[in-house]
DNA sequence: GTGGTCTAGACCACG
DNA sequence: GTGGTCTAGACCACA
């Protein structure tokens, strides 16, 4: 379902949530379809359960899931915050990255390059 | 010349290599120019100086800017990297910023319009 | 008769409680009038009985109504504790609401006006 | 500074929770003040230092208090939300409250006096 | 030295 | 069987 890499820096907790998002975003869990229980998902990355239920967790304050004693996680879809907000908190990520990537000598034509490649990455769903 | 928020839960060190690196992209800094001493910058913003040559160091790695002994920072506007790894390395954080954005209930159109908005943030200064 | 929202994070078990003591408190349900069976008001919500009849058991045991086997359970209206330690608790319980409420930026004139407003929610219906 | 009650049926992350929120309501500990390190406060309640921490990080999500690396935990006394979305809170905390004194024998009454009481209790300050 | 992450395993509450 | 809490201790990043 979702893949982990141990070499990345980040930690696990964060790529388990990142790849649980864009498997939700990209349609791959269907809205109101369950998820794998923490134990199990976290015997299938090869990590500990309690990082998998802590990254459930954390999508559930986000509102993208619901997270209930003894049920199994459920994918919601009714994200809970402000859209102004996500898009604040979207353009400093994006001048963050876009900034990143001027700097290490790309132009603003690649980056719009980029821009469009990284969006298409989104939709795609293996029907 | 950047500003940093204490408040912001980004270690501080992040703060400032984002800030510098935003400042040298739009231009804010010529190449050529030479950046404040790390003691003096640390001074101006308030936190300790070790944070700021941390900072410079990692620039300096970057090949954003050339750090020597007894001298001062200047920017050298030659990043060392592939063009290629740059461009990798962009999607994914545009990929994961957008999946973020997506999850939070904007549409592709807004992911879109933020997206502009940001470019446009880059935009040198015209001073 | 009574609702519960399978969204709140809340255990079902604890919104059924809530969910009768007000209405029992409110007079919806006279004293010595009968509750639906456990099976139907489960049906009625959509849960699993067994989470009703633990609701059940535990109101009985506060002493608000009366559960016996093969019959209906009943409402008392007459609490088996002592008054002291019901104060005691709600003071507990009170302070713990009403410093949330002042750490997340109400004055304590709005603490009043929203007590007022809790106080009015719990009149008698008319009916 | 705090205390916490082992017998107490809540999780105890919960009553550190409650117990700094007191605190820092009732001015215990000034706005810019610092609280003890996670390792130290767990140490004085006997607890493991990683339930502090946990309970440090919710309130600083909260807004009540900054917490960053290799620093200590500062009052901010900022909270980050909308008081329309607090006093709709409050006032359900409230009737829940409210209506389990009811249910206990308590009057009407005897709430308000309870809740005046409870008022008194989060202004007490040593001075 | 401070807080953050991860693993590990025990025990509990919920359904 | 599911998720939640707590303890425990290793290791890391930040200041």
């Amino acid at each position: 379902m979702i893949s982990i890499n141990l070499e990345d820096a980040r930690p696990l907790e964060e790529q388990v949530i990142a790849a649980l998002r864009l498997a939700i975003v990209r349609g791959e869990v269907q809205t109101g379809g369950a998820l794998p229980s923490a134990r199990q998902l976290a015997g299938d990355l090869g990590i500990h359960w309690n990082t998998v239920a802590r990254a459930y967790r954390r999508l559930n304050r986000e509102g993208l899931i619901a997270v209930r004693h003894g049920r199994k996680a459920v994918v919601t879809g009714r994200p809970n915050g402000s859209t102004d907000a996500a898009r604040a908190s979207l353009r400093d990520d994006l001048v963050e990255a876009l900034t990143l990537g001027r700097s290490q000598g790309l132009s603003r034509r690649d980056l719009t390059e980029v821009f469009k490649d990284a969006l298409a990455h989104l939709q795609e769903r293996k029907s």
